[in-house]
DNA sequence: AGCACGCCGACT
DNA sequence: GTCGGCGTGCTC
């Protein structure tokens, strides 16, 4: 009797391990031996699911007899190329996540619910034998239907598609009555995009030196990890262009990965503007059909360039030539919850496995990758000249000791505003808060308005009016009368930018304010309109989040007001200085293109501060290394290495017992020594959010290698535990975010 | 995670 | 008398 064949499958399922079922019966010849990537559709317990055979074999370590059959293979060949299996093999490994949530999050949805993996087919109408014959004449008494079919002999043999139905104005009636007379016929195609011969739309910008050195070094047919170091303006995108084009040049694809807010259509724009090839966009708006063709198109190969989001990372490439990642500093290319990897670290080990380069790129790189590239493990491509001899802006320093303040706003930043306004300039105040004011507060008995899930104030909103929980959305109508001692004197504590936009409106009248966040950008197309209006360039005020400071241009704005700079020094997060120092030259760089210089205004109640001195004296260089010397002092990352153990749970008590169990366990397995330090369990920065008490357990270690050998038996004992069960628990390898 | 089985409280 | 609470056990 033959061995027979079994599979291991990975299922989407928290469980790590996979699972063997034995290989059906029903192989006919012509359909090619089952291979690691195909998907099949097994019970398992109770339920049918699908998932993905990661390897065929013919022994097992159950009892054959104990194995189930496969219910159905959906595929011939493998959805994931064997490449893209082992980079989720990798993360798997590297992340201590379970194999099958892995795949799960590498697979568009319509994929995972076992759709079949073909490119949708589009209809459309070509002319049958006797209607490339018929006589235009014949139809007379009906001109509708005669005009198309001389439209038709006109296309023939080329198709007329359903899509371009509407654009020429075709009624489907008369389309259904020549098909009735069998003078065409309807057909399926799956279309493929056209490929010019000439590759360029438009040509190509001449680089500057510092430009044409960095493309040179990019070399094409080998793995080397690049950052492209340059401030906004100095002409980054025109390398990325370039390098594309010689990708492309090559048959090869670029798969350029973008921050999740800087995926906008004028991104995306640049791109179709400068190549004449078939793009695929993967963002987040697609729904599971979109999503699906523009991975299958990836896959296999009808789209030469595919931006995509943080997931886009496992998009299957037929010829992969070049992986790009811009704003490589950004928080969006590491996933938050569940299977938390980092997008950035993935492309290095995909670049490498498949010999091409990798570009990442920013003009405020992560510490992590700064520091990689002063090293000399990645190569620095610096980029100081701006476009057009635009000059840097000016930073000054506001300081807010002792000044008199209006609503959080000094009198030397208003008069700088009013200024530049008469001036024709527009202002942009960056303030990172949303909402009127972050607390409510009774002036008689000190009452402060709690969230009831999280440990957490209620933001005050006044359009529309109400309270809200920016950690867990909890809302409630607004109040006018203490809870405790029914005063009447509730005061709104602080500033967020719709309190700042109507302090700005009475002080500016004359001119319009502006509101960027959330919450005045959450209609569909908002931010365009916004943008379109603004840059229309007539002299306003911009008052707005982080937003602002992320994927769009605002080449009129001359004055960059930065409300509030201290914030991140004293955070709890060792990384609150660093993304403060992004933020603000993120924010910075929107100020003055071409022509007009900017200016840059920061308050500060901590002006000596030395991080902030080196910031604005010296520059993003000299601020990095300062923070390094910092860090290294600290023995924090990227010096040393760090895990994360999280738990939550509706009692306190049960996530802490849990993770001192880790920590027993771990302790047992590894002793505490200079190489190896545990920190905690400890109640998270929030303990309570959403209703849910969270702690953390922090494990570092000199040696990556070593952490990763305590970690693998660590969470297998932790996954047999009983207690292990009764919590929501995670692991997070290289943790950017200590919340 | 999902889902079943199993043993104790307030209700059609 | 049942419906349903979540403890515990299992998934090839």
């Amino acid at each position: 009797m033959p061995v027979p064949e079994i599979y291991a499958v990975a299922l989407p399922t928290p469980l790590r391990k996979t699972f063997d079922y034995l290989a059906g019966e029903d192989c006919h010849p012509e359909i090619p031996p089952a291979e690691p990537g195909i998907r099949v559709e097994v019970r398992f317990g109770n339920q049918t699911l699908i998932g993905i055979v990661v390897e065929v074999k013919h022994s097992s370590d159950w009892d054959l007899d104990k194995l189930k059959p496969v219910q159905r293979r959906l595929d011939e060949t493998p959805v994931l190329p064997a490449e893209v299996l082992q980079l989720c093999r990798w993360a798997a490994t590297y992340y201590h996540h379970p194999l099958g949530e892995v795949m799960a999050a590498a697979i568009p949805t319509a994929l995972r619910q076992g759709e079949a993996a073909q490119l949708e087919q589009e209809k459309a109408w070509q002319l049958s034998a006797s209607g490339v014959d018929c006589p235009a004449t014949e139809l007379k008494r009906a001109p509708k239907q005669q005009a198309l079919l001389q439209r038709l002999q006109q296309l023939h043999p080329e198709p007329l598609w359903h899509r371009d139905l509407a654009l020429q104005d075709i009624s489907p009636a008369a389309l259904k009555a020549l098909a009735e007379k069998g003078l065409l016929d309807t057909i399926a195609i799956t279309p493929s995009p056209e490929r010019p011969p000439q590759l360029l739309r438009e040509a190509s910008l001449v680089l500057n030196d510092q430009q044409a050195e960095a493309l040179a070094t990019i070399a094409p047919n080998e793995f080397n990890c690049h950052l492209l170091y340059g401030t906004t303006g100095s002409g980054k995108t025109e390398v990325y262009l370039q390098a594309i084009e010689r990708v492309l040049e090559r048959g090869r694809q670029a798969l350029v990965l973008i921050p999740e807010i800087g995926l906008t259509p004028q991104t995306v724009g640049r791109f179709r503007q400068r190549f004449q090839r078939p793009i695929a966009v993967l963002h987040s708006n697609l729904n599971d059909r979109e999503r699906k063709q523009a991975w299958l198109q990836a896959s296999q190969g009808e789209v030469d360039i595919i931006i995509g989001t943080r997931s886009a990372i496992f998009t299957p490439l037929k010829a992969p030539g070049i992986v790009i990642l811009d704003e490589e500093h950004d928080l969006s290319f590491k996933q938050q919850e569940g299977f938390r990897y980092s997008a950035r670290d993935l492309a290095a080990i995909r670049c490498q496995k498949l010999e091409i380069p990798l570009l990442l790129g920013s003009a405020t790189p992560a510490l992590e990758t700064y520091f990689n590239a002063r090293s000399g493990r990645y190569r620095l491509l610096t980029l100081t000249r701006r476009a057009g001899n635009a000059r840097p802006p000016t930073v000054e320093l506001i300081d807010l000791r002792r000044q008199a303040l209006q609503e959080g706003l000094s009198q030397p930043l208003l008069d700088s505003m009013e200024q530049h306004l008469h001036a024709g300039g527009q202002v942009l105040v960056f303030l990172n808060r949303r909402g009127f004011a972050p607390t409510l507060m009774c002036h008689d008995c000190g009452w402060l308005c709690q969230c009831r899930h999280c440990d957490a104030r209620l933001t005050v909103h006044q359009y529309p009016a109400h309270l809200h929980c920016h950690h867990c959305d909890y809302q409630r109508p607004l109040i006018s009368q203490c809870p405790t001692c029914n005063s009447r004197e509730l005061h709104c504590v602080g500033q967020g930018t719709e309190r700042t936009e109507s302090v700005l409106q009475e002080r500016f009248p004359d001119f319009p304010v502006i509101r960027v966040d959330r919450d005045s950008t959450r209609q569909k197309h908002a931010m365009r309109d916004i943008v379109e209006r603004v840059n229309e360039g007539n002299p306003c005020l911009l008052v707005g989040t982080q937003m602002l400071a992320k994927g769009h241009h605002f080449p009129n704005v001359t004055l960059v007001a930065i409300i509030d700079a201290d914030g991140g020094l004293f955070s709890t997060d060792f990384r609150g200085p660093e993304r403060m120092g992004q933020l603000m030259l993120q924010v910075a760089g929107r100020a003055g293109r071409a022509e007009r210089p900017g200016k840059v205004l920061i308050q500060s109640h901590l002006c000596d501060h030395p991080l902030l001195q080196t910031l604005i004296r010296q520059g993003y260089s000299a601020f990095a290394d300062q923070l390094l010397r910092e860090r290294h002092l600290a023995q924090l990352p990227p010096f040393r290495h760090m895990v994360l153990l999280r738990a939550e749970s509706k009692r306190s008590e049960n996530a802490h017992e849990l993770l001192q169990l880790a920590r027993q366990i771990a302790e047992h397995l590894c002793p505490s020594s200079p190489e190896l330090q545990y920190l905690g369990p400890l109640p998270a920065p929030m303990e309570k959010r959403n209703q849910r008490f969270r702690h953390q357990l922090q494990i570092s270690a000199s040696n990556r290698a070593q952490l990763h050998r305590l970690l693998q038996p660590l969470i297998a004992q932790l996954d047999q535990h009983p207690l292990s069960r009764r919590t929501r628990w995670s692991v997070d390898v290289d943790p950017q975010d200590m919340a």
